[in-house]
RNA sequence: GAGCCUGUAGCUCAGUUGGAUAGAGCAACGGCCUUCUAAGCCGUGUGUCGGGGGUUCGAAUCCCUUCAGGCUCGCCA
């Protein structure tokens, strides 16, 4: 039900109803009224003042059937919505609609590329990884439901000298059952050991170095042994995925782009862009730092890589947009290689974006692979799912599949926490500020859905062709219908910002008002009609709720 | 030194394509469970929106300047 352009059509000439239109805003209070025209541009154009001219609209506009009031205040003139019409018309929609309010098909046949998560083979899965792995696969879900075709890629950290010191650490001091039993926590104190030996004894960087040339050339023993890193690897990782509910649909990582960037070199060089610098091949940058492409040893870098993975992407799935759900920390990075696509003459680059989101350090500094100092993002998971299952023994003894429950709150608690603030916040992790339950977190939200659950289980059938909606025409109700009519503009603006911190803030606020109305209003209690007008209502917040939920990859039980 | 980002209540943060009296949660204190889940609800308080200029009917929001912190700046990724 889209009111604002119904308003919008109140007016006439000379009054332009297109400007009208993007001009209709919310009321800063909601006792004012659904919508908000500032009338101080409109005066400007027209001659008069604003103060007037929203007097001479209250006292000239016609009035249709769904509106109640047209009220000027100050330059504002203020519409509210008939409350029953409201009410009808908002809770019939998500009847109808389910589990699909709030999606459309404004993305239909367009595909999205979303590189998130990107882990580095034979490194350990932890809390740096969280942001990037949830805002992904949120924006993967959030441009899904809203018809896009999203295309979830893991850039795998799957090559580099790195790995070359891998095998020379295990080849020295590996242990191979070890490694089969303790997976990727084995293989990273072989990586630390070596980072330590390699500091009394140089000559071990150039065995690195050398066993990863070995890679590079197909040596069997080598390929076979990195090959093996990385089946352990993924095991491992996928298994924290599963929890999150984080899927892919390509793990083609920086590797796979081995042989697809000499063709790039070559159309660079071509255009005339590639340049020698101190023997290193570069493109010269406007405004900024040269791009550099090939190492005086010839050896490419991370950013041809990624150029010719642009390529690829281009190539293969011929991208609306391509996301790149990376820390701030390589701003610089990503600048300079949309600007060497676009120097190449390609228009595409323009649909290359950045996500950039903050820094996760712990209180005592920043997080450290080499140094060992890391906090597992799976252990995590656990004290939260720990603590989730204490809260429920202590106040639900009774609860059947605590386990489970105790899962969903616990692993929804982490993603909600990662994903309430706005993206490019720092986070410095603690345990006391991801295992808060109270307030807004989500387990309140959680909590609020599950009372609905059991609400609705309590109160028996409801069925929204009989809905009258006088019971719920008072302010906590109006309160919740009015905020659930904007679920759809707040799934788009979370794609529009690429933030879904957006979803999460409106399903709390959701919540908050729904547990003003609880608290006010019993929900089964009255007449037959007025019972399940509210049922109706709570059927609404929890189905809004959980569309939400979907969205950010947390699940809602029915009982907590 | 240069570029980018951040700065809003004691703390963590919304609000930043200019709009009405700047909002939440946490923490503190005081209330509310014989009644649908108290992981809840209600009440009490605090703001030089980092500072200073400017633009205009109107600025936390835009411009300039300045301060503080973070990140980055050629052969790592």
């Amino acid at each position: 039900m889209d009111y604002r352009k119904k308003i919008s059509l109140l007016f006439e000439e000379p009054f332009d109803r297109k400007e009208i239109y993007s001009l209709l805003a919310r009321p800063k209070e909601e006792k004012m009224g659904d919508f908000a025209l500032p009338c101080f541009t409109l005066a400007k154009k027209a001659g008069e003042n604003p103060v007037a001219l929203a007097k001479k609209f209250s006292e000239t506009l016609e009035r249709p059937s769904f509106i109640s009031s047209i009220e000027p205040a100050g330059g504002f003139l203020n519409f509210k919505i008939k409350d029953e019409e409201l009410a009808t018309s908002v809770i019939g929609e998500i009847f109808e609609k389910g589990e699909n309010y709030g999606s459309s098909d404004e993305g239909k046949g367009r595909v999205i590329c979303i590189d998130y998560s990107s882990i580095n083979i034979a490194k350990p899965f932890h809390i740096g990884h969280l942001l990037t792995t949830v805002i992904g696969a949120a924006l993967y879900r959030i441009y899904g439901f809203l018809g896009y075709k999203p295309y979830g890629i893991n850039h795998l950290g799957d090559y580099g000298t790195q790995f070359g010191k891998m095998i020379s650490a295990y080849k020295r001091w590996g242990n191979k059952d070890d490694i089969e039993k303790r997976g990727v926590t084995a293989l990273n104190e072989l990586y630390v050991r070596f980072h330590s030996e390699a500091e009394k004894d140089e000559s071990l960087n150039d065995e690195g170095r050398h066993y990863f040339k070995l890679i590079e050339q197909g040596d069997s023993e080598c390929v076979k042994i990195f090959e093996w890193f990385k089946k352990i690897t993924l095991e491992e990782v996928n298994k924290v995925y599963e929890r999150l509910g984080v899927k892919f649909d390509s793990y083609n990582g920086e590797s796979f782009y081995n042989d697809k960037m000499e063709p790039v070199l070559e159309e660079l060089s071509q255009k005339g862009l590639l340049k020698e610098s101190d023997g290193a091949q570069v493109v010269e940058l406007d405004g900024m730092p040269p791009c550099l492409l090939k190492k005086a040893d010839g050896a490419t870098l991370y950013a041809t890589r990624d150029i010719a993975a642009a390529f690829y992407r281009k190539k293969t799935y011929d991208f609306y947009k391509c996301l790149y759900v990376v820390a701030y920390q390589q701003n610089l990075h990503f600048k300079q290689f949309f600007k060497v696509i676009e120097l190449m003459g390609y228009d595409w680059a323009k649909d290359l974006q950045h996500i950039a989101f903050g820094m996760v350090s712990l209180e005592d500094g920043t997080l450290s692979t080499r140094k060992g100092k890391v906090v597992l993002l799976d252990e995590v998971l656990n004290k939260a799912v720990e603590k989730s299952l204490k809260i429920i023994t202590e106040k639900n003894p009774d609860l059947k599949d605590r386990e489970k429950i105790a899962e969903m709150i616990g692993v929804g608690a982490v993603i909600f926490f990662a994903l309430f603030n706005g993206r490019i916040k720092d986070i410095v992790f603690s345990y006391d500020k991801v295992l808060t339950f109270d307030g807004e977190t989500g387990p309140y939200v959680q909590y609020t859905c599950a009372r609905c659950s059991s609400i609705l289980e309590k109160g028996g059938k409801y069925d929204f062709k009989k809905f009258n909606p006088s019971a719920i025409l008072n302010q906590e109700g109006r309160s919740i219908y009015s905020a659930l009519a904007l679920f759809p503009e707040k799934v788009k603006e979370a794609a529009e910002k690429n933030e879904p911190c957006v979803i999460t803030r409106y399903i709390t606020d959701i919540a908050q008002r729904f547990n003003k109305f609880y608290i006010e209003h019993k929900i089964i209690e009255g007449s037959k009609e007025e019972i399940n007008a509210k049922l109706c209502l709570t059927y609404a917040v929890r189905r809004v709720i959980i569309n939400g939920f979907n969205l950010l990859g947390i699940k809602a039980p029915d009982r907590m």
